[in-house]
RNA sequence: GCCGCCGUGGCGGAAUUGGUUUACGCAGAGGACUUAAAAUCCUCGGCUCGAAAGGGCUUGUGGGUUCAAAUCCCACCGGCGGCACCA
């Protein structure tokens, strides 16, 4: 047990009963959200690097609040989803039952850790008071269009059963388990985010986020200017020629000259013949391998490129030339048209292809308007030749004109996919969405491309999870609800037909897009949140979290806010003006892991030293921004700090007459200054040194000012909460304790920009660019006086008669440095 | 392959953004107190030559710009992260 766990308790206590965290939602004068990625919560408890960040954000919160803002720091549980649910069929117990037990034993770790949240907003995901608005947000895009149903191949996770969103997988492995993804042709449901691509894209620009968040952002959304051109097909069995057209998309118009062959991907082939083409056995053979083969390891670059005649051929809009039009899994089905159009001379993909299958390959870039036999593509801009009416002309220039001549057009180009959101799982809120086969049929639905499909209506959400004793995830392409008859058989909304309930689930990460909407709750509102709160408190003013997240809740979030923004329930269109991402913590030079072993449970050191004690070195470790290596040596340095903060109690002057000698009061400046500007920053670990310098320079002093205590520790109090709580409270002798005594509600010290000036500096004295002297001088000397003083150094003498010259030139740096060049 | 970030003592990390490299802390050495140890307190501390005064070298490596470079530029080496046949 930690000396100083009974003033923790206390504290904690007193804090809470009388609600010095709990800032007036409705009437707060200087809102400040201060907000923290939540926990998902697993029964293994809440991991050091939580700790570190939800006790990093808390400094920066305590100290806003110490500047006069209302601070609202809520904390809550992202409790739905694969992560708990994952556990919970490791350990063999069902979610809803071990959801109650992580959720104590994470409430009790986020209690102990001393933070100022705002404990009356918690909330859980899988609360039925909360994901009925989740279901809410899923009917709304429903009916705005938002969300549809689409077969397409899609992520499988063949460990969790289930389709994955493209954001939730990472180098073809599924983000949650690491298993390799496979793809499977599955009808799902899609949300419209490719609606916002530009949008998304655009308003980065106006949020103050780290650039490598944006940047990945920016990547993953993956905008691209280019042009649209229409190839006209010929020899298609049984169809007119130029009856039918193929499309591509492009960002080099400028070669459409040496365009010798257009390739069509496997999937758009398939379509094809789904339509009708009759390809002959050959291709149909090789469609169908590469079908299997996508998604595998072997489709990867590296592999030699395959591809195979499809029998078409297509015009070259540009020069009207017959060219072969081929079937290869070089070519993706998710960007652009599924086709491309072939320059081997000037990419180096279609040079490959053309050489395995020994395809015309014409040069139409050149960099000195010459023909070359190439080795290798020639990808850079250069002078066009072999193109007609443009030859001689600049190939970046032509683009546009080429583009015409050839009957296309400007054409922009994302990389971004809708968001999968169903998932075939247990542990989430039940997709909010029924089919009507009978209603459906006559097609009168309310969306036409949705026939059959209608949301549950409002007055009858939540759409409870229920309890179900087999909640394995079944691999079959269902979700172990459509197994509960009870469950999935409901009433037509529409023509009161028995009809089938959606079963599969929504994607946590839906969870996660509007919960700090939520901590302004309202109850038996017609929208989720209340409005009037929303609008004070959002958006968030500093939101700190993984940087894991860059593309996953960050980007899901944003469009979530703008869907609303454009439904007209909010008046913002970014959640979080502010973001910051939190280093990670590794144990002896590796990422902490299960496997590894060397997983750091907070609790014990918790207990062993307190929460102030971890709070500091968890911040003293590095800045927040930056990760770090968790050695539990450190942690005695932090100890003995504390411990002589606590004995500076017994130093205290009788009277607050005394005053502080003017060096001390100087530093004492100084520390309120760079604490304040190191929080600011984040910068927590600079900014305890400081306070750890002050106290070195207190502990020489005979007796401690009044002030000086105050101010201190009022410096210390965002750090080490409950330490300089009590100290307060027996310095000001407070009988009872009342919201308004706190130390955290005090306001912090001010400095005094005329106390931190300096009258005298160290004159650094250079010859020839080394440091031969340091002497001291008087602030704001005159280069004349600098050399003077300089010339009155011994080892300047010195230096300087060796040298056997006068200085050729000085340089001065005022109140800094003196540079003698010989 | 492309884009982004990083490299400072035995260790975590400082360095006013071009001006004393190594603040603060850990670990270490010496000393005080103690019968002894722990705790606490004081002193030292990049490497190297020197008894000292003082000098030389040093921010991954090599070069450049500058009176002056951890900081700016170029090349290379090593590490981390993102994207990856994106037409």
């Amino acid at each position: 047990m930690s000396a100083y766990s009974k003033i923790e308790k206390k504290w904690q206590k007193l804090w809470l009963r009388s609600g010095v965290y709990e800032p007036d939602l409705k009437k707060a004068k200087k809102p400040f959200y201060n907000l923290m990625m939540f926990p998902y919560p697993s029964a293994e408890g809440l991991h050091i690097g939580s700790v570190r960040t939800f006790t990093g954000i808390d400094i920066y919160g305590r100290f806003k609040r110490m500047e006069g803002y209302d601070v609202f720091e809520p904390i809550g549980l992202d409790g739905f989803g694969m992560h708990s649910e994952n556990y919970a069929l490791r350990i063999g117990a069902h979610p809803m039952r071990l959801a109650k037990v992580t959720e104590k034993n994470f409430y009790r770790q986020l209690e102990m850790i001393g933070n100022g949240f705002a404990w009356k907003e918690k909330l859980e995901t899988y609360d039925t008071e909360y994901y009925k608005w989740t279901q809410w947000i899923f009917a709304q895009m429903f009916k705005k269009g938002l969300a549809y149903r689409k077969r397409s191949p899609v992520n499988w996770c063949p460990s969790c059963k289930t389709v994955l969103a493209d954001e939730q997988v990472q180098s073809e492995e599924c983000e949650r388990c690491g298993s390799k993804i496979e793809k499977k042709d599955l009808e799902q449901w899609f949300f419209r985010i490719t609606d916002y691509a530009e949008r998304l894209l655009e308003s980065l620009e106006k949020i103050d986020w780290p650039e490598s968040i944006k940047t990945a952002q920016r990547n993953w959304i993956g905008r691209s200017e280019g042009y649209s051109l229409k190839f006209p097909l010929i020899g298609i069995p049984g169809q007119e020629d130029r009856k039918h057209s193929i499309d591509i998309f492009t960002t080099r118009p400028d070669t459409l000259f040496g365009v010798t062959f257009v390739v069509v991907s496997p999937e758009l082939a398939k379509r094809w013949i789904n339509a009708g083409w009759h390809a002959s056995d050959e291709v149909q053979k090789y469609i169908s391998k590469a079908l299997v083969l996508r998604g595998s390891k072997e489709a990867s670059v590296e592999a030699e490129k395959t591809g195979v005649f499809s029998g078409i051929y297509a015009i070259n809009p540009a020069n009207k030339e017959k060219i072969p039009v081929w079937v290869s899994d070089y070519v993706l089905d998710t960007y652009g048209t599924g086709a491309i159009m072939a320059v081997p001379a000037h990419d180096s993909r279609d040079f490959e292809f053309a050489k395995k299958f020994n395809l015309t390959i014409r040069e139409v870039v050149s960099p000195d308007g010459r023909d070359h036999d190439l080795r290798v593509a020639f990808t850079d801009p250069g002078v066009l030749i072999n193109s007609a009416r443009f030859n001689g002309a600049n190939s970046e220039a032509a683009k546009i004109e080429i583009t015409k001549f050839a009957g296309g057009d400007r054409k922009i180009n994302y990389r971004l996919r809708d968001w999968l959101i169903s998932r075939q799982r247990y542990w989430g809120p039940p997709i909010p969405m029924i089919f009507c086969g009978v209603c459906g049929k006559s097609r009168k639905g309310e969306r036409k491309d949705m026939a059959g499909w209608y949301p549950i209506p409002e007055k009858d959400l939540p759409v409870k999870l229920p309890f179900i004793k087999d909640y394995r995830p079944r691999g079959t392409g269902e979700s172990p609800l459509a197994k509960d008859k009870k469950f999935s058989k409901v009433r037509c909304p529409k023509c009161k037909s028995w009809a089938r309930r959606e079963t599969d689930v929504s994607d946590t990460f839906l969870d996660s897009t509007w919960y700090f909407f939520r901590y302004l709750d309202a109850k038996n509102k017609r929208i989720p949140f209340d409005k009037l709160k929303v609008k004070k408190w959002l958006p968030v003013d500093m939101y700190i979290g993984g940087a894991e997240h860059s593309v996953l809740h960050l980007l899901y979030s944003r469009f979530v806010a703008k869907a609303f923004y454009d439904w007209k329930i909010i008046n913002f269109n970014e959640p979080f003006k502010k973001f910051r991402a939190h280093g990670l913590i590794i144990k002896d030079g590796a990422k902490m892991s299960k496997s590894k072993g060397n997983i750091v449970n907070p609790d014990g050191y918790f207990k062993d030293f307190g929460a102030d004690v971890m709070r500091l070195y968890l911040a003293f470790m590095a800045p927040l921004e930056q990760g770090g290596d968790f050695r539990d040596q450190g942690i005695s340095g932090i100890d003995r700090f504390l411990a002589r903060v606590k004995k500076l109690n017994s130093k205290l002057a009788r009277t607050s007459k005394e005053g502080l000698s003017e060096n001390s009061e100087k530093l004492l400046h100084k520390s309120i200054k760079k604490v304040g500007d190191d929080i600011e920053n984040l910068h927590y670990n600079t900014a305890i040194s400081q306070l750890m310098i002050l106290l070195n320079e207190f502990e020489k002093l005979p007796s401690l000012p009044w002030h000086a205590f105050e101010i201190f520790l009022k410096l210390l109090a965002p750090f080490a909460p409950h330490l300089t709580e009590e100290l307060w409270q027996n310095f000001k002798k407070n009988k009872i304790f009342k919201k308004q005594n706190s130390i955290h509600l005090q306001s912090w010290p001010k400095f005094d920009s005329k106390k931190i000036k300096d009258e005298s500096f160290k004159l650094i004295v250079q010859i020839n660019g080394r440091v031969r002297a340091v002497l001291d001088a008087t602030t704001g000397i005159s280069e004349k006086e600098a050399i003077a003083l300089a010339m009155d150094n011994e080892n300047i003498k010195k230096n300087l008669s060796s040298l056997a010259g006068s200085p050729k030139k000085t340089i001065f740096v005022p109140d800094k440095l003196l540079n003698l060049v010989i």
